[in-house]
DNA sequence: GGGCCGTACTG
DNA sequence: CAGTACG
DNA sequence: GCCC
């Protein structure tokens, strides 16, 4: 019932409607409980169904973008993550549901006004999450805001108004080359996103008609040179409150080339140009493409099957760029492949500890990629569908194979019981102390978080100054943090950074904007021009010291800053801020989104010998060709 | 057998 | 510089 | 660990 107290609440403003609403729905919501159990399908999933349809009935939308709506309005309900699936509940919706709903016509408690309210609410979010099934979803928000500030919006976007079939062809026409034009630009611009680069304008007169036009205007206006600044700022430390002031932007070190880099004309090119498959989806279909399809779609496209047969939309999109990865999927219930994650993990983990990083990654993208996976593997046969695919080998291939046979993994057992390997697990989840520093304290007879907690007491000198604070905060760290939380540190921050300076703003990115259910941490971008940034982001800082929700300071640096907040009777948790510039900002916003094995597929594609005009300089890795992006299901990490 | 991301802070 | 961290 |  909540789901409609917060529906109501948010959408039926006069009282009196908003009782009988609730009214109403408590009516559905007795309705509810006299209904048989099925198989699958609990009341609660009954109860997020019913609030799909009354969503969907409302705004005349398909329950797909309902479900998108509500995912957003209430995010940590956990009967919207249960282990019952989109589909069935969807099926839920259709057999149970829709025609009781219609049949309340519920529109009634909405009058014009209202209504109006209720759409443009929904029409919102409909903007943000249709292009999700183009785009991923954490860079559905990037490529909104993209095209908010050309001003490209109305007309492209009307999509509540259109239905999805209109919407996505629209998108497909439209959006595309937009994102193309922006975000992919440069390869090499994109990975030196915030620092290297300085931008002269933002957004560049140039590029902003283009986008709105759809067209190249002048192809010598797309040549632009990124010249090297150098200045240096003093450091400083974090301990030294009196810092009034950031300097932006960073001093570069440019580990390449110190030539001009160059945006060339190619960058606004209508996708199409650059890819041959982005129309003709069908063209290619065979086995291979098939199960890449079914891999790596995002979590709305996989309902696509049921739409394309209903609606009959005519092209059903396959994966055209390599920015759709297929984030990892928390909804779904998938037993095994929980377990093989579980086990594989603590593998990696043993890896990292003896400093085998590269060995750890190669554990970290396989974990990732079965993630990804939306099917459980459950026999020998199904780890075909990982080894087809790159990321996982013979011998990764062999332990999985053992885990589904027996349930269990050796390897992973060996470790666990291994008492120093235990004893370096733990003292490397303290912030601040990696596997070096573990070896070091255990070879002085420190092997528990307990044990440094007595060590310290006796000498300080042991642990650096953030890792004191990592040890303090040790048990609160390790917790994850719900959205629910992090949403409320979001309007927390933006409220004190309005109170700052209204022109700065701000968007929470990392695993949060990518959907996780949890964050580790908190990694928020404060957003505004160079100049406001230099004293607002200080300034923001310290007003939250001030009101005494940061507690500790990690570091403080050029335009980032790491330390630990707290609510009144949570946890502490990491949060980590960013002063982003808004010409930087599609870059940062990239970046900071990651997730971390996404960014290093990306830089991994940088060419270094790039340092001119050519056409090497702009290939799109992000939004890349299909055929590059078949590895890209396994770039998804926490 | 050699590569595996690029950057920035701390001490 | 190595170690640790960020995505 | 994987991939070339």
């Amino acid at each position: 019932m909540e789901i409609f107290h917060h529906l109501a609440s948010s959408l039926l403003d006069p009282s009196e409607n908003k009782a009988r609403f609730v009214d109403h729905c408590h009516a559905l919501h007795s309705r509810v409980l006299k209904l048989p159990s099925r198989s699958g399908v609990n009341n609660s999933h009954r109860f997020v169904a019913l609030a799909l349809c009354v969503c969907s009935h409302l705004c005349g939308a398909s329950i797909d973008s309902a479900f998108c709506v509500l995912q957003t309005m209430a995010p940590s309900d956990p009967s919207a993550e249960g282990a019952c699936s989109r589909e069935q509940l969807a099926q839920v919706c259709k057999t149970e549901w829709l025609p009781a709903v219609n049949e309340l016509n519920l529109k009634k408690f909405c009058n014009d006004g209202e209504g109006a309210k209720l759409r443009r609410l929904f029409h919102d979010y409909y903007i943000a999450f249709v292009p999700s099934i183009l785009f991923s979803h954490s860079r559905a928000a990037l490529l909104l805001d993209l095209v908010r500030e050309n001003g490209g919006e109305g007309k492209v976007f009307a999509a509540s108004e259109m239905g999805f079939r209109e919407a996505s062809t629209l998108i497909r026409e439209k959006t595309s080359p937009f994102c193309n034009a922006i975000v992919c630009a440069d390869v090499n611009l994109i990975c030196k996103y915030s620092t290297s680069y300085q931008l002269d304008a933002r957004p560049p007169k140039w590029l902003r008609d283009s986008l709105r036009d759809c067209r190249i205007k002048h192809p010598s206006l797309y040549v632009k040179k990124y010249e090297e600044k150098n200045c240096s700022p003093a450091k400083r430390k974090p301990h030294e409150a009196n810092i009034s002031c950031i300097h932006l932007p960073s001093p570069t070190k440019r580990p390449r080339s110190t030539v001009a880099k160059v945006l060339t004309a190619e960058m606004v090119k209508p996708a199409k140009d650059h890819n041959p498959s982005f129309r003709s989806p069908r063209e290619k279909e065979g086995a291979e493409a098939d199960e890449f399809r079914g891999q790596a779609s995002s979590p709305l496209s996989s309902r696509r099957g049921e739409r394309d047969s209903k609606l009959e939309q005519p092209s059903a999109k396959p994966l055209s760029w390599a920015c759709e990865i297929r984030t990892s999927f928390s909804g779904g219930d998938f037993p095994m492949n929980e377990k093989i994650c579980e086990l594989l993990g603590v593998v990696q983990e043993s890896c990292l500890m003896k400093k085998d990083q590269f060995r750890a990654t190669g554990y970290q993208r396989a974990i990732a990629r079965i993630r990804a996976l939306r099917q459980d593997i459950t026999t020998v046969d199904d780890v075909a569908v990982l080894t087809s695919g790159k990321g996982i080998g013979t011998k990764l291939e062999r332990k999985i194979i053992e885990i589904v046979k027996t349930g269990r993994l050796l390897q992973a057992e060996n470790v666990l019981e291994n008492a120093e390997g235990t004893a370096v697990r733990q003292l490397c989840n303290v912030w601040g102390i990696g596997p070096v520093k573990a070896l070091h304290l255990i070879a002085q007879g420190i092997k528990s978080v307990t044990q440094l907690r007595d060590a310290v007491r006796h000498d300080s000198q042991i642990l650096d100054r953030n890792q004191k604070i990592g040890l303090r905060h040790y048990e609160d760290l390790l917790l994850r943090i719900p959205r629910r939380h992090v949403a409320e540190l979001e309007k927390f921050v933006r409220m004190v950074v309005k109170s700052v300076d209204q022109s700065l703003d701000i968007t929470v990115a990392g695993s949060y904007l990518r959907g996780k259910k949890d964050c580790g941490d908190v990694d928020i971008l404060i957003c505004g021009s160079s100049e406001q940034l230099r004293f607002g982001f200080v300034k923001v800082v310290k007003e939250m010291r001030k009101k005494g929700v940061l507690t500790d300071d990690l570091t403080i640096g050029q335009g980032k800053y790491f330390g630990i907040f707290r609510f009144p009777g949570r946890p502490h948790a990491r949060v980590d801020l960013f002063a982003v510039p808004h010409e930087e900002y599609p870059f940062a916003l990239l970046t900071y989104t990651g997730s971390a094995i996404f960014n290093r597929y990306v830089n991994s594609k940088v060419d270094p010998n790039c340092e001119s005009v050519d056409g090497n300089c702009n290939r799109h890795p992000i939004f890349g060709d299909t055929n590059t992006c078949l590895l890209v299901a396994i770039y998804e990490g926490r």
